[in-house]
DNA sequence: GTCCAGGGAATCA
DNA sequence: TGATTCCATGGA
C-alpha cells in the first residue's frame, strides 16, 4: 500500500520493503542513491521499476503546478511522493481488502497473509515474508481468511484468487493490456473490484497515471477546493470524474496522490 | 455503546 | 443510472 516515499518531509534515512521476491534497502549517502538487498535479479534494475526512478517526476510536478494554486501548495508539501510500481497480483489482493477498510488494519491483514502463505526471507537479521504467489494464496480456503481477519472481504479474495488459478484472467493479458478502458472492463469481472479499486490497480501497479480513483478522501478535497457542495456526498463520481479529466488531463492519478497526501496529512 | 475506515455487491426505484 | 443497505473487524 506504500505509495508515498518521503524522503523530505520525513528524515527517513533508509527504507526497507519487500518487492515481489526481493527484500530492498535503499538509502541517501552524500546525494547518491544507495540500493541494497537481496535480490534474485539485477538490483539497480529491480529498484529504478520499483521506485519508478526513470520516470521525471520534477517535469510532472511542473505541469501540474501550472494548474492552479491547490496543486502547487499540495505539491510543495508532498515534493518527495513518488507512486511505486508494485507487484499486479499483491496489488490486486491488498486493495481488495482494502474496501471499507482502514490502512493499519489493511497492513496487518496483508502481513498475516505474507506470513502464513508466503516465503520467508532474512535480511539483516530481520524476518521477511513475500506476498503469496497466486498457488500459494489458492491453499487458504474462505475460513482461512476470514481467520486471518479479512472479514466480509474473505470469499472476495478466495474467488478472485480461483479466477486467476484456473486462468479464467491471467496476470500477463493485463499487463500487456493497452487499451485502459478494456483494462479497467477486465478488472471489474474480478470479485471485490469496483471502479475504485480498478483504478487503484491501474494506477499503482500498471502505470496508468491518468487514471483517477475516487475514494472518500478525494471527494472531499475536491469539494472543498472547487465545487463546495454542504453534502460532500452527494457530490457524483461522474461529475468529479468529468472535473479530473478537465483539469488535470493525463495526469490525474498524479494529481489524486498529492492532493490525497497533503490533505490527509494536514 | 457508537462511529468510522482509501468500497463492493445486491436490491429497488 | 441513482440511491440505500448490508457487509466483519478493531480502534477511537
Amino acid at each position: 500500500m506504500g505509495s508515498v516515499l518521503d524522503g523530505t518531509k520525513k528524515k527517513i534515512g533508509s527504507y526497507t520493503g519487500i518487492f515481489k521476491n526481493n527484500v530492498l534497502n535503499v538509502k541517501k549517502e552524500n546525494e547518491k542513491i544507495v540500493f541494497e538487498g537481496i535480490c534474485d535479479g539485477d538490483i539497480k534494475k529491480v529498484c529504478t521499476e520499483y521506485f519508478d526512478l526513470n520516470t521525471d517526476y520534477e517535469a510532472i510536478k511542473e505541469r501540474l503546478s501550472n494548474i492552479d494554486e491547490y496543486l502547487k501548495t499540495s505539491i510543495e508539501y508532498g515534493k518527495g511522493i513518488r507512486i511505486l510500481n508494485q507487484d499486479l497480483w499483491e496489488t490486486i489482493i491488498s486493495f481488495i481488502i482494502s474496501a471499507n477498510n482502514n490502512i493499519p488494519r489493511i497492513k496487518g491483514i496483508i502481513e498475516r497473509i505474507s506470513k502464513k502463505y508466503g516465503k520467508k526471507i532474512e535480511y539483516n537479521g530481520k524476518e521477511y515474508y513475500t506476498f503469496p504467489t497466486i498457488q500459494e494464496l489458492s491453499k487458504a480456503s474462505v475460513e482461512d481468511l476470514r481467520a486471518l481477519g479479512t472479514g466480509f472481504r474473505d470469499k472476495r479474495i478466495y474467488d478472485t484468487t480461483r479466477k486467476f488459478l484456473k486462468q479464467e484472467i491471467t496476470l500477463e493479458e493485463l499487463e500487456n493490456e493497452k487499451d485502459i478502458d478494456v483494462l479497467r472492463e477486465k478488472l471489474l469481472t474480478l470479485p471485490g473490484v469496483g471502479d475504485k479499486v480498478a483504478d487503484c490497480i491501474m494506477l499503482f501497479s500498471l502505470k496508468k497515471y491518468s487514471v483517477f480513483p475516487i475514494d472518500v478522501w478525494v471527494r472531499r478535497v475536491m469539494n472543498e477546493l472547487y465545487i463546495k457542495e454542504d453534502d460532500e456526498t452527494k457530490v457524483s463520481k461522474a461529475l468529479l470524474q468529468t472535473m479530473a479529466k478537465e483539469k488535470y488531463k493525463d495526469l490525474a492519478g498524479l494529481a489524486q496522490q498529492y492532493l490525497f497526501y497533503w490533505k490527509r496529512e494536514a
